[in-house]
DNA sequence: TTAAACATGTAACATGTTACATGATTAG
DNA sequence: CTAATCATGTAACATGTTACATGTTTAA
């Protein structure tokens, strides 16, 4: 039930449509909670019947902007100070490392390299976010610096892991044969 | 569509009912994909319509043992090589780090160590299998133990990263004032 | 004999993805 | 005038969770 705390959050800074909340999503919030345009408007239409948001104001094209209400601040107060996140359950590229021994040790080597050149792109591209963040000043983008931080981390985390895990399949490809 | 790649995956260890999945999944996946009896049960159904499962033996209690098909070993196998991970598009923990604006410092604070010391639990909790891992010789065991390592590294980020983060935090608020 | 473990299946519901459908407004 | 952007909504389908329903076998 997070996405309807990702709305919520967003809101807090001002009234917004269903497609002023995709393109922020996209924009600032792609890397940590993705949603489509199909699920942010069922959303919306469902916070507007539990009175957490209200359409503030109608313009053009059926434009309605939604506003968060003090109900919708308060469930969101609660998630951010009462709940504890859940932790990721699932991991594609972890459960492939379990099954690694299925195929032959240069291809599992392979796969830990490739791994880590994805972290390494991945790195670059928040590397890239950061640097465009490096003019515009505190307050907004505040937190959103240490977010990034701990992107910038973990993608160097797979890029280490994954040379060590490779040194030792190495090793023990030898003390095999 | 990775739940059915972990089944395959599982079942190339030797044939198994729903039930002994369910076990597998809960020991040695829980961190890594976790599944519940409902899932794999339809998962199974579905996976022998397409032929990548058989119904090999039948047993008590209406156990069915199922094993995985050559169909099933060819999909696993391109799985691996040729099907790159998806990254996780969804952190519960960090969206609200992009919020934590919304409330007063202190709390934002206790946020971050509340998060530090969930991964220190999760840590010791990774150590606790790796020593039960102790004993249990290689082959088996190897990529398993290379997949904790990853999560005893991820633990450790985490704390380091909330500890940095609660710096910033406090560097910030000072000079605020 | 009775509690725990074994064993399967389904219904209801929540969440998430992709594709389709429709139309208004703006900028070049 | 016409392409891009703005703007909303829904249908179909896939995936995932919780709860219910049912019954057998084994071990204490």
């Amino acid at each position: 039930m997070s996405l309807r705390h990702g709305v919520l959050g967003m809101l807090t800074s001002g009234p917004a449509s269903g497609y002023d909340l995709l393109k922020r999503f996209e924009q600032s919030l792609a890397n940590v909670w993705s949603a489509t345009q199909s699920q942010l408007y069922g959303e919306l239409a469902k916070m507007a019947d539990e009175s957490l948001v209200e359409v503030a104001a109608q313009g053009p094209r059926g434009r309605k902007e939604y506003a968060i209400t003090q109900r919708g601040r308060d469930e969101l107060q609660h998630w951010m100070t009462e709940v504890d996140p859940d932790p990721p359950r699932r991991s594609a590229m972890l459960l492939r490392v379990f099954f690694l021994n299925l195929i032959p040790p240069d291809q599992a080597v392979a796969y830990l390299r490739r791994q880590a050149d994805l972290a390494a792109h991945q790195h670059a591209e928040l590397a890239a976010i950061g640097e465009s963040l490096r003019d515009e000043s505190d307050e907004e983008t505040f937190y959103g610096r240490i977010a990034l931080e701990w992107g910038l981390r973990a993608s160097t985390l797979v890029q280490e892991w994954a040379a060590w895990a490779e040194t030792q399949v190495k090793n023990a490809t030898r003390a095999d044969t």
